[in-house]
RNA sequence: GGCGCGAUGACAGAGUGGUUAUGUAGCGGACUGCAACUCCGUCCACGCCGGUUCGAUUCCGACUCGCGCCUCCA
């Protein structure tokens, strides 16, 4: 039985689908104005580790995650970059699409952009007027009237009077109140507009996902997604809007994934505490920093460090030396109960560090049997790879993944093969000085060997 | 101030009212020419104070500390 946590309820209940083995899930992807970093990251890979392991387990999964293609940083940094906003957001979709493709995610079943959902905006924001939960200010804005939704703060426990006491927004006499958001916003001279029966503008931030959900996957569906900074008061305000505009419940369920913290304190963008996915990229195979990222239950915050990242390297090399030289098919029936422990720690509101330790405890057997040379390592092999796929994990040939590729400055494979060669001629002739020679040098180089009665095998150290 | 979250062994990180998490590191042994990989064994734990209970790391309350949101950020 699968059960999730719900932001709004606070609690772990069991999902139930709206439409019997199906799961229709919205989440809020990226305004695309700068490269992605780590933080963006974990929110790709853990609703990725997520629809993989729901299709594994026979859900029929409808994934939309969307683009933000017209906001305000966009349009301040496209002006800063002398470039229209078109190009900008182009180039930054591109680079999305490379990180997340270098991240074994697997692209969502649909990507709208809010670009192309201007219609859609427009229309809901006239719903709301008309229904008298949204105003035309004279300027050419429109905003939303949130003092008349009654819902509004249930999913963050927020209440208007406090907002409204505390509104650290800038009194602006257009609204009738200052808690007030908008739908729409009354172009400025040379910004990017559409058309609307309220003069030319551009949508507000928030209302784009009350159209684009709409589209995708109607008025109400299973699960709507996204990062931590996302509750208050994007999806608050997604909530006032679509169940405004449609007259029903929203979305049946809410996950957040936790925060990517660097010492302590939260990666974000206004910190400037952030590394970007191509940075790390660079350092780590994507596969480790996908371990890393499902090392930490999704709602956990997870620190950020370079030792954790080599931790992570660490347990990823120990699966893949497991796996090494065997040919996993399931040859012979096993008895274990690995794949049921697997299985209903993921159901359990994906539990993905729970989930890992039980491909530890399948390692351990596996390289047990291994050892012994029994029959039911292969099998083994293939019930490690078959769960760890299920999460997009093991996903690279052993020997590549532990071999890796030369970075500047290393040996070659070919270099690294000529040095075993020389060194098994003189281990032949019983030279070990000569032979552990050969291994300190290829040391120094971080190639470790390892000698086997079939012969030396060599891998990289992180 | 309001609303939330967290505090687990050397580190990372699950979980549970009474029983081994798991990984890395450490220690002892096996394997090895010596190593590495691997295997076997092993040490180290639940912030503080009360309460409930036969029994609490696990439930309840107070406290201390840390973090997030309340403003753009995934």
């Amino acid at each position: 039985m699968l059960q999730i946590y719900d932001t709004l309820t606070k609690q772990k209940t069991a999902f139930k689908p709206l439409v019997e083995g199906q799961i229709s899930m919205y989440v809020c992807g990226m305004t695309v104005y700068d490269y992605c970093h780590i933080g963006h990251a974990r929110v790709m890979v853990s609703f990725d580790v997520i629809t993989r392991f729901l299709r594994s387990q026979g859900w029929k999964v409808n994934y939309v995650r969307n683009i933000t293609d017209v906001d305000d940083k966009i349009i301040k940094r496209a002006n800063e970059n002398q470039e229209s906003m078109q190009q900008l957001t182009q180039r930054m979709i591109e680079a999305m699409h490379e990180d997340e493709a270098s991240l074994f995610v697997l692209p969502p079943d649909q990507e709208p952009r809010a670009t192309g959902h201007i219609q859609g905006i427009i229309e809901i924001t006239q719903t709301l007027i008309d229904k008298g939960y949204a105003y035309a200010a004279g300027n050419g804005d429109v905003y939303y009237r949130v003092a008349k939704f009654e819902g509004y703060g249930k999913l963050t426990n927020k209440n208007i009077d406090e907002l409204r006491a505390g509104a650290r927004v800038a009194v602006n006499e257009i609204k009738e109140n200052p808690i007030d958001f908008v739908l729409w916003k009354a172009a400025k001279e040379g910004e990017v507009s559409w058309p609307s029966p309220w003069g030319d503008g551009r949508p507000g931030w928030h209302i784009e996902c009350s159209a684009m959900s709409k589209h995708c996957l109607g008025d109400n569906f299973d699960i709507h997604g996204g990062g931590p900074d996302l509750p208050f008061p994007h999806h608050e305000n997604e909530i006032a809007q679509s169940e405004a505009a449609n007259g029903c419940t929203f979305a049946n369920s809410w996950m957040h994934a936790g925060a990517v913290r660097v010492n302590s304190e939260k990666m974000s963008k206004s910190l400037g505490n952030f590394f970007t996915i191509r940075e790390v990229l660079k350092k780590y195979n994507a596969e480790v920093v996908r371990l890393f990222l499902a090392s930490v239950h999704y709602r956990s915050y997870i620190d950020y460090s370079e030792q954790s990242l080599k931790e992570a390297q660490v347990k990823l090399e120990r699966f893949y030396q497991a796996l090494r030289g065997i040919n996993a098919t399931a040859e012979v029936e096993l008895q274990n109960d690995y794949s049921g422990k697997f299985n209903a720690a993921m159901n359990d509101d994906f539990n993905t560090p729970k989930a890992i330790a039980v491909l530890f405890e399948l390692v351990n057997e596996l390289n047990s049997a291994s050892r012994q040379k029994l029959p039911t390592a292969p099998t083994l092999a293939k019930q490690l790879l078959d769960l760890a796929n299920s999460i997009g994990l093991l996903q690279q040939d052993p020997e590549a993944f532990l071999q890796g590729e030369a970075k500047e400055g290393e040996l070659s494979a070919q270099q690294i093969e000529a040095f075993i060669i020389e060194r098994k001629a003189a281990r032949a002739n019983k030279d070990f000085a000569e032979s552990d020679r050969i291994r300190d040098l290829l040391l120094e180089q971080s190639v470790v060997l390892k000698d086997t009665r079939e012969g030396t095998s060599w891998f990289r150290e992180s």
